[in-house]
DNA sequence: CTATTTGTTAGATCCGGTTCAACAAAGCTA
DNA sequence: TAGCTTTGTTGAACCGGATCTAACAAATAG
């Protein structure tokens, strides 16, 4: 059984010893065990049977393993906010259709026994103001007034992350991720609704 | 002239070498100088003719050199919306009254020549989290539903952040940021005025 | 003068992250 | 089969931010 982890190997070289999934959970294990910061990558590769170099070939750094999921939803979001011809509801659908980021719904779950919550406060202010940035980035090009075009970016962004950790906080398996965003847009939608968007 | 920095020494023990003035203009001018990223920590307290170690007892960390006058304001406005019987709109004033953030604004101006692009982003992510979510919490306990709440929150925080930064790149002196704050303010007011609030 | 308080300092230590050169395993080509 | 190229792994050195601790210094109170 050559090529095990999916399919064969299409390109040359030597095969990758390892893989994104294996170093995730081995971390996510540590992190249960004995806390986020209190985990050094030196650990995490060593459960994950892979050198501490190694570790960087998969990910960029620690944190990154928590969020890598969630972070290509926000790419294909901007990637979509990137084509003029989109309007920006389909955008955000496209946000709402994704693989679901488990590695975060489990830190936000086990937030408070990871010693997480600091990685994940800074984390999530990071990819909100990203996401938020896009959004009224795209505005801006539409027309809108750069501190108007802030403002409904900043709410749509808050409102995808907010949907995001109430569904984590809820047992992400138990409930759809897709619904608990569609509602949230359109509340964002509402509120956002003041003359001329 | 003893004593020197500001009135009298009340209480006993040994007096401060230095103070976070020193050090941060002794940081401001490496950061022009050289870079933030550049700049250690070591150096910036040799400059300021001071042990690596004091360092940390003026300033938790380099970046905090750049934010501190902000925050203190954050602080203010978190203080301001814990009041219940302050309005939303007077704790935002509040926020619009008060020290100028003036080794910010050189940041925010010079971020190219000293880049601090990557820590601006993210200190400004953070805080704009922090003043989004304390609003979305004030909100909420005055019954707003969660998602409502961080999308007015994120709103306001979004006009408030922008407002500083609109202020400092047109060259922070120039312009009174009170003025800006308020616009902004008025402008998240409308945007953000749906159906009940 | 002594005790207490406050602050400075050097040094060790830890960890995240970067860089680099050496090595290993695969496919390709002859 | 023998190289060559490509891809990936590994160890080691290195840097800087941050924490911690014990020793030292300077001020005041009594």
């Amino acid at each position: 059984m050559r090529g095990s982890v999916v399919g064969m190997r299409a390109s040359r070289g030597r095969p990758p010893a390892s893989s994104r999934e294996v170093l995730a959970d081995a971390a996510c294990e540590l992190f249960l065990e004995q806390g986020y910061e209190a985990t050094s990558i030196t650990e995490i590769a060593r459960r994950a049977g892979v050198s501490r170099s190694s570790f960087f070939n998969y990910f960029a750094g620690k944190s990154e393993i928590l969020w890598f999921v969630f972070d290509g939803r926000i790419d294909a979001l901007l990637g979509a906010l990137d084509d003029p011809a989109q309007p920006l509801a389909d955008a955000l659908a496209v946000f709402a259709a994704g693989e679901a980021p488990d590695t975060l719904a489990l830190a936000i779950v086990d937030a408070r026994t990871m010693g997480v919550e600091q990685e994940l406060a800074a984390g999530r202010a990071a990819r909100q103001l990203r996401i938020g940035t896009a959004i009224a980035h795209r505005l801006e090009r539409d027309g809108t007034e750069s501190v108007r075009a802030a403002v409904i970016g900043a709410g749509y962004a808050a409102a995808l992350v907010t949907a995001v950790w109430e569904w984590a906080d809820r047992g992400a398996g138990r409930h759809p991720l897709d619904r608990a965003l569609d509602d949230a847009i359109a509340v964002a939608r509402e509120v956002l609704s003041a003359p001329s968007n």
